[in-house]
DNA sequence: CAGTTTGGCTAATAATTATTAAATGCCAAG
DNA sequence: CTTGGCATTTAATAATTATTAGCCAAACTG
């Protein structure tokens, strides 16, 4: 990582020196030329040269003013996560993050997965002259992933993820949203509510899921592990397996009437597993997600969801981000967004 | 544009008899020191600095090895598109764009959308010492815009848009998709064969209509104007709004048995109009979409599409960057994919 | 009014980098 | 072994940039 500290400044005259051959030919070199130079021996001043991390003298570009400097922000992709996995949620997130640092005239970086930012990526991507001023992250990555990022630049802010004590995060209020979720439920007269788990393992669900059992016992209703189903991908197809493993118990008098799932995906997949089995969403049974994207909406039925809304979230991130001193010493701000209930078609009163 | 262009290099000594000032103070300023400056002077030096685009010397970094060079390639979308709208299809595209420049050790950089992009906000993003090596257009852009950008960075790759003799080039083959279709439909029976047109206006609408017409003619099947809609948007939203149009004329005896919408969302919602209105998919009428991505088999029906596959227009387009030379004179590509039918549950035998 | 302080800038000089004619090393041919 | 040619590098000097003590004008204080 010796391209990421950046010492005492090192002249031409030094890395000559360093190299056995003249400062000329280092001048040389340095300014793209090739013409009667040895190609090892230019390969051997530049690679030196940025190893040591070589600036000229003349201007300290991290110094010119704001508003005439680039400034990005990159995102980075928890693993296993893609742009385009899990529908629109984290594309909401980007998008609120996206305008919010627009209009503080940064760009948006996309530096890809945890899995794709090996060491020799990471220099690559923060080689001297960037403009990266801080990252945001989407989901939860591992701990010494993030050393290492907050290494390489200190201002970090986690989305849906709670890092704590290690860097600034951006959280939806998942209890309210799963307590809201129930008393709508407990309200239209269910008192068996079954939960269909996804990303198993994550901070995430293991928060939504501790937020469920909770409301349920501040409900008075009973939690019963027999109609919990914990899949790993979180996606539709897994809403939809959730779904159809539980059916078959559904001749049992104590089946659940409602279904919470971890996320609006799970729940749309869970309607169709429904449906396909010619049941009757709400009428025989109820579903409903613990979070919310716009997608909610444009379902058949609109799925009742309760949740904060991804572009806020992405909109807070950048704030935060953009506040960030990356001190050793700086505080570390949760932010806990309020969630809200959205009551579509996937649910009515109990049978 | 002053910053853009980049003329003889120029001295601290000149920048200060420009500026009726000492070098010694011009290179105090621009190694950041505040102290002791009038900051007026401070910022009117900065200022003058940046417009003359002003380099100290000891090293070209655009001549250094490339494996050590940051290196990114920039993402404008459509005015009217952001990240989140028409659901996965772009993103599709950017995690195949990503995909492969990542590969290639780019960084994708997303700039926002046309609208978003003014003058000035282009000048900060193409400040001194930015490593973008090439743009790629996500849709079909103004062509002064695109003037504009190629005064910037002449490396340019426009996707799921024609701008001929401009630009390079990345769509799938619309003819082949319709002509696709058509057969499909034709061999399942279908003689009447409907249009529900989105983003009317742009060239890709107007290419995909103008294919249908082909396919039909071809097919030797009639284009009864009367069950073609045009609408603005090609969201979800407007597939049902399309379909619930036309679906007073169903009573007539010549009224398609299949609609063809001009992509998937539209299709969706056309599904859901139907159903809603207490029709049989495919059974009363069929519906398939002139685009293809992943989604379509995750809906219930699974819906008929053809096209080509988003993620590989994407890695396409990041071929063709990386090639661009940006030249005066450098031929510009169309590179055009073939298209693929994808058959789901929303196609059967005409009734 | 005179002396002191402060803010801002510069002249002078040192350090760094650029340029080019000349030097050096290596290899092949005689 | 010597010589010439070529590829590569450098010594010497010019140009550019950094640093700092000193300068100057304006404002303040007694």
């Amino acid at each position: 990582m010796a391209v990421m500290a950046r010492p005492a400044r090192i002249s031409q005259t030094k890395l000559a020196k360093d190299l056995g051959v003249s400062q000329a030919l280092v001048s040389l070199v340095l300014n793209g030329r090739r013409e009667g130079i040895n190609a090892d021996t230019y390969k051997r001043i530049w690679d030196h040269a940025i190893s040591l991390g070589y600036q000229p003298k003349g201007m300290r570009m991290e110094r010119s003013p704001r508003e005439a400097r680039m400034r990005q922000v990159g995102v980075v992709l928890r693993s296993g996560l893609n742009i385009h996995t899990q529908g629109s949620y984290f594309n909401h997130v980007l998008h609120g993050l996206h305008s919010a640092l627009a209009e503080r005239g940064y760009a948006t970086l996309f530096l890809g997965s945890e899995d794709d930012l090996k060491p020799n990526r990471l220099r690559q991507l923060f080689h001297t002259g960037h403009g990266i001023q801080g990252l945001v992250l989407f989901g939860e990555v591992r701990g010494a992933f993030l050393q290492q990022l907050k290494r390489i630049e200190p201002r970090v802010v986690a989305v849906s993820a709670r890092h704590t004590g290690r860097c600034h995060s951006v959280l939806g209020n998942e209890p309210q949203a799963l307590e809201t979720l129930v008393q709508h439920l407990a309200k239209l007269g269910h008192t068996r509510i079954g939960w269909l788990g996804g990303n198993v393992g994550l901070g995430r669900h293991e928060a939504r899921y501790q937020a469920y059992q909770a409301a349920l016992q501040a409900a008075g209703l009973t939690d019963d592990k027999r109609y919990a189903v914990f899949l790993k991908q979180g996606d539709r197809a897994e809403g939809t397996e959730a779904m159809l493993q539980l059916l078959p118990l559904r001749t049992r008098k104590d089946f659940p009437t409602a279904f919470l799932t971890y996320n609006l995906h799970m729940s749309i997949g869970a309607v169709q597993a429904l449906l396909r089995s010619g049941l009757n969403v709400p009428g025989d049974v109820s579903v409903a997600a613990a979070d919310y994207s716009p997608l909610a909406q444009q379902e058949q039925p609109r799925i009742t969801a309760a949740g904060c809304e991804a572009e806020k979230l992405g909109q807070a991130a950048a704030r935060l981000v953009l506040t960030a001193t990356g001190e050793a010493d700086e505080s570390f701000h949760d932010v806990i967004l309020p969630s809200q209930l959205y009551v579509g078609e996937s649910t009515g009163p109990a049978r």
